[in-house]
RNA sequence: GGGCCGUUAGCUCAGUUGGCAGAGCACCGCCCUUUUAAGGCGGGUGUCACUGGUUCGAGCCCAGUACGGCUCACCA
C-alpha cells in the first residue's frame, strides 16, 4: 500500500477515536461558495467586522498553511475557492484536534463568520468544523495541476478537481445542449428517443458494433444513426422532431473520432434543405450569442468569423477547383479512376465511384473549409437517403456544414419516394458487393413506412462533440467527452 | 492499421560518455495566531511501464510486449 494511503487510513482511525463520524450521512449546506463570494467580496473589512455574517458551507480542502495554533485552508466546492481560517482559541478543543488530522483533498463542512485578512481576502473564521469525507490519496501537484493526458481521461474526477479548463468545457457543453433544446422547443419541436439497438444498422455509412439479445436470440446493432427511426415518426405525422443522443461507430479513434459520440438530429415536414441551411445559420448564430457573446470563434490560434450568411459551394465544383479536374471528368467514373490511379497508391484506390469522390473531397477540399461553409448538392452515389436535385439528376439536395476543417452538420431534403429509395438501397448493396463495407443495407421495414406516405421533409444531423470543440477551442474530441473510450488498463 | 515519440517518487519533471536514483510540490517530525507558491530546521518515501538480451556494471544500449500522445489512412 502507498504510504500516503496508510497514513490517511491511520488518521481516519484517530478521527474515529475522537468520537467523530468519518462518513456522515448529510450536511446542511446553507451557502455555496460562489454565492458567498458574490454577496460579500465587495464588503470592506469594517463592514464585515460590524455585521458578523454567519455562513455554513462545505467543500474539498485544496491547500493548508499551518502556523502552530492557527491555519489558513483553501477549500473548493466544485465551482469556487474560498479561504477559511481556524484559530485554536476560537474553537472547541475537539474541533482543533480534528483539524490537525485533516489532509489536503479531505471534504469538510464549516460554520463561521466572514472577515477579511490583512491582504483583503474574504475568509471564514471557523467556529465549527464537520468532517464529511476522507481522501486516501493526495491531490496532484498544486500549481502544475494534472498534466498527464492519460491520467486526466482515466481519472477525470482528478482532472475536474484541479483543472479549471476541464470544468469549463463540461459547463459549456451543458450550456450548448441546453440552448439547443430551448431553440427547438421554442419552434414547437418534440424531443423524442428512438432505439439505440437496431436489428439492421442504417441511416449512415459506418461499421456498427454488434451485440446479442439472449431471449429473442438475435444479433442487434448499436445504432450508427437514428435517421431511419426519426423518419418513421414523420410518416406517423409528427411534424417537427429532434433527438439528442449517442451514436456508436466501430471505427478508428482519433482527435476527431470517439466510438460513441453525441448526435443531434432534427426533422421538419414540408421543408427542404434550403430551409434547413437557414435554420442551421440561425442555430449557430444563437449559440454564438449565448455561449460567446460574439459572432467569432477562436479555434487553434485562428479567428473564425461566424457571421451569416455562410458560404455555399457545390461539392463537385469544390473538388474540381482544388484538384484541377474538370467537373465533367469527375462525373466520368473511368476518367476519375484514371486520375486517382495517377495520384494515389494502388492500395488507396477506392472500390466504388462514391468512395472515389469521398477520397477526392477529403484529400483536396476538406482541410481548406475553415470559414463556415455549406457544401451543397452531394452526388447521389454517396447520398442514398437524400432527394434528387431539382437542377441535376446526378446530384441530391444535400449539404454539409464545415467549420475549421471539421464536418459539423449534414442535412438534406429527405427522399420520400419508396420506389426510388429501394433503388438507392439496392445500389448501396452493389457497392457493398464491390467491397465498400460501409455501404447501407436494404431496410424493408423502413421502406414499408415510406410506402405509407411521408410528406416532403428536411432533416439534419449535427455532431455535438465537434460543436463543443469549436466553442471551447478543444483540439481533441477526448477533451469534450467526459469519459472517452480508452483501452482498459491492467 | 502504418509512422514518429513518450512511460523515472502521489503530482510536475531532471538524470551528462553505461559507474551509489535526483529536484520542486505533496508527505513525515519539530517550531510558528492574518498566511496565500507562508516561513524555519530535519527526513527520500522508488518494481526507473513490463519481459528478455548485451555488459564487470543498464534509468541510459539492443529486441519484444503493454499503455498513451502526435500523425497518416478510414470515419462524423
Amino acid at each position: 500500500m502507498e504510504d500516503h494511503t496508510k497514513i490517511r487510513l491511520e488518521k481516519i482511525e484517530k478521527i474515529s477515536e475522537l468520537g467523530i463520524e468519518c462518513y456522515p450521512y448529510e450536511f446542511d449546506v446553507r451557502d455555496n461558495l460562489s454565492d458567498i463570494k458574490k454577496s460579500y467580496a465587495d464588503f470592506t473589512r469594517e463592514d464585515l467586522e460590524e455585521r458578523k455574517i454567519e455562513v455554513k458551507t462545505a467543500g474539498r480542502i485544496i491547500s493548508i498553511r499551518k502556523m502552530g495554533k492557527s491555519a489558513f485552508i483553501h477549500f473548493f466546492d466544485g465551482e469556487e475557492k474560498l479561504q477559511i481560517y481556524i484559530r485554536k482559541d476560537k474553537v472547541d478543543e475537539k474541533v482543533f484536534a480534528l483539524f490537525k488530522l485533516l489532509d489536503i483533498a479531505d471534504i469538510i463542512g464549516v460554520s463561521g463568520t466572514l472577515f477579511k485578512t490583512q491582504s483583503a481576502e474574504l475568509t471564514i473564521l471557523i467556529s465549527d468544523l464537520t468532517f464529511l469525507s476522507k481522501s486516501l490519496h493526495p491531490l496532484p501537484e498544486k500549481w502544475h495541476g494534472l498534466q498527464d493526458k492519460e491520467l486526466r481521461f482515466r481519472q477525470r474526477y482528478l482532472d475536474l478537481i484541479v483543472n479549471e479548463s476541464s470544468r469549463k468545457i463540461v459547463k459549456i457543453r451543458s450550456e450548448i445542449i441546453q440552448n439547443i433544446r430551448m431553440f427547438f422547443y421554442e419552434k414547437n419541436y418534440v424531443e423524442v428517443e428512438t432505439p439505440m439497438m437496431h436489428s439492421l444498422p442504417g441511416g449512415a455509412a459506418a461499421k456498427p458494433f454488434v451485440t446479442h439479445h439472449n431471449s429473442l436470440n438475435i444479433d442487434l446493432f448499436l445504432r450508427i444513426a437514428p435517421e431511419l427511426y426519426l423518419k418513421r415518426l414523420l410518416v406517423g405525422g409528427m411534424s417537427r422532431v429532434f433527438e439528442i443522443n449517442r451514436n456508436f461507430r466501430n471505427e478508428g479513434i482519433s482527435i476527431m473520432h470517439n466510438p460513441e459520440f453525441t448526435m443531434l438530429e432534427f426533422y421538419e415536414l414540408y421543408k427542404d434543405f434550403n430551409y434547413y441551411m437557414s435554420l442551421t445559420e440561425e442555430l449557430i448564430t444563437m449559440l454564438n450569442e449565448k455561449i460567446l457573446g460574439c459572432n467569432e470563434i477562436e479555434f487553434q490560434d485562428k479567428k473564425i468569423s461566424m457571421s451569416i450568411p455562410f458560404k455555399r459551394a457545390k461539392y463537385m465544383e469544390l473538388i474540381s477547383e482544388k484538384s484541377g479536374v474538370p467537373v465533367e471528368d469527375l462525373w466520368d467514373e473511368k476518367k476519375l479512376l484514371k486520375f486517382i490511379e495517377g495520384k494515389f497508391n494502388e492500395d488507396d484506390i477506392p472500390p466504388t465511384f462514391g468512395k472515389m469522390l469521398d477520397l477526392m473531397f477529403d484529400h483536396y477540399v476538406e482541410k481548406h473549409l475553415v470559414e463556415p461553409t455549406f457544401v451543397t448538392y452531394y452526388p447521389k452515389a454517396i447520398s442514398p437517403l437524400s432527394k434528387e436535385s431539382r437542377l441535376d439528376k446526378r446530384e441530391t439536395e444535400r449539404f454539409e456544414l464545415f467549420i475549421a476543417g471539421m464536418e459539423i452538420a449534414n442535412g438534406f431534403s429527405e427522399l420520400n419516394d419508396p420506389v426510388e429509395q429501394r433503388k438507392r438501397f439496392e445500389s448501396q448493396v452493389k457497392d457493398r458487393e464491390k467491397g465498400d463495407d460501409e455501404a447501407q443495407v436494404v431496410d424493408n421495414d423502413f421502406l414499408r413506412a415510406l410506402e405509407h406516405g411521408m410528406a416532403p421533409a428536411a432533416g439534419e444531423g449535427i455532431g455535438i462533440d465537434r460543436l463543443v470543440m469549436l466553442y471551447t477551442g478543444a483540439e481533441n474530441i477526448k477533451e469534450v467527452i467526459l469519459f472517452p473510450t480508452l483501452r482498459p488498463k491492467e
